[in-house]
DNA sequence: AATCAATAAAGAAATTTTTCTTTAAAAGAA
DNA sequence: TTCTTTTAAAGAAAAATTTCTTTATTGATT
């Protein structure tokens, strides 16, 4: 008993991993335009992605972009199709609660614009930054989220508090009736089934680079 | 053809997604400490994490901490058991490419020394950074990386610049003999088989959120 | 024109990861 | 004590994901 919630990866008809890698195949892709070359085949993207190259040709299926045999795919398409399938065209409001450097990174954060996120306020509860702004995006107290909030609702709040502040910061804003958090904080958040959790936890990535580096054997200790 | 380079992931004896799940399961613990309770149990993590309960008691088995029926998981002895896992206790140095803010956030991120993670140093090619500390962390211009490496070689080198010149680092510092990139920058990285590459794409956890906001519906554009 | 080589695409197979099922143990209640 | 309930643990089953295999297409080469 007591299992995970359903969630909704049932409904997905493609892998969540093949989501994720998406954002990695546009980068790539993007940095191919300008040269000369208008099609880039699957192997070759392989190549230097590390991805086996028939996931890659299945990943791109999903997204209905067709290759041509001894050629490959139109980088111009395969970037189209990628970036309306992620949403890119589709922008969702943001707010983000802790206005430290990983914050603030996240508001300078240029590419955001384009890829359909707006972040439109931060919150925190340092009085010297309550009143500034980062660029242009005011920082507010969180004492006033909840007005912000009805005034301009998000679907998405962003916690990049420190980790001992960050389910209380959820409660909150999950009682305004936010959709989804992004957690960055490293302590993971509870939430009700209903609300979306995304985690992009710093240590999870360290954890495996230390376990990658001590090549998966069990560490000894004395 | 053109298969994914053979990992290591055959070494592993244990699913990548368990070692991930590890550091979640680490701050949860650590939230209960100081609490009086001794034990907790499989679903009570699983409640408050969204975890599955029967995972969470496999995930555990690997780590070989016996629990107690009826009764659950002796807390520390769990915490110390994880953190032994994840090697906590055998630091890696580490030296970090880009002082932005992000990068500013990683070095100010103070877990790190605890986790096991050391960023002895920062390098950037911005003249008024140079010679700066940020904490206590001197830095050195990205032209010195290699003397500075070959001074106090690093295991690990965390890039932190823009995506133009992630690739470009990355070479220089995988020439100089880094065992492992921890990758921030939104592009992939090129690298041979022998180097470790880690990838906390902020690209790809929002690519994810956009997905679940929209259902697993796929997005309809006119 | 015929052959060769490279590639996408579709489906099968294998692998990995998660979830389910059963069993046994043990705490607490009756 | 006996019964009930909760839980870990182990193994089986299911589901998800990746990798392999085959086929067909097409551009390039001879």
């Amino acid at each position: 008993m007591n299992k995970t919630i359903p969630s909704r990866k049932k409904h997905s008809v493609l892998p969540a991993p093949t989501i994720r890698r998406f954002p990695l195949y546009l980068s790539f892709l993007k940095s191919l335009k300008g040269k000369e070359n208008v099609y880039v085949s699957a192997p070759d993207i392989a190549k230097t992605l590390r991805i086996d190259s028939t996931q890659i040709t299945k990943d791109f299926s999903f997204i209905k972009v067709a290759g041509k045999t001894k050629v490959g795919y139109e980088i111009n398409k395969l970037v189209q199709n990628i970036e309306k399938f992620l949403g890119y065209r589709d922008p969702k409001k943001a707010f983000i609660i802790g206005i430290g450097n990983l914050g603030t990174a996240l508001i300078k954060y240029n590419q955001f614009s384009q890829e359909g996120l707006e972040i439109i306020a931060g919150f925190d509860i340092d009085t010297e930054k309550v009143g500034t702004r980062v660029i242009s995006t005011k920082i507010y107290h969180i004492k006033n989220f909840k007005k912000r909030f009805n005034e301009t609702p998000v679907e998405i709040g962003i916690i990049t508090t420190p980790s001992e502040q960050a389910q209380i910061i959820a409660d909150t804003i999950i009682e305004c009736g936010i959709k989804a958090i992004w957690n960055f904080s490293a302590s993971p958040i509870s939430a009700p089934g209903t609300v979306i959790v995304e985690n992009t936890s710093i240590d999870s990535g360290l954890a495996m680079i230390k376990w990658k580096l001590n090549a998966g054997r069990p560490l000894i200790y004395k």
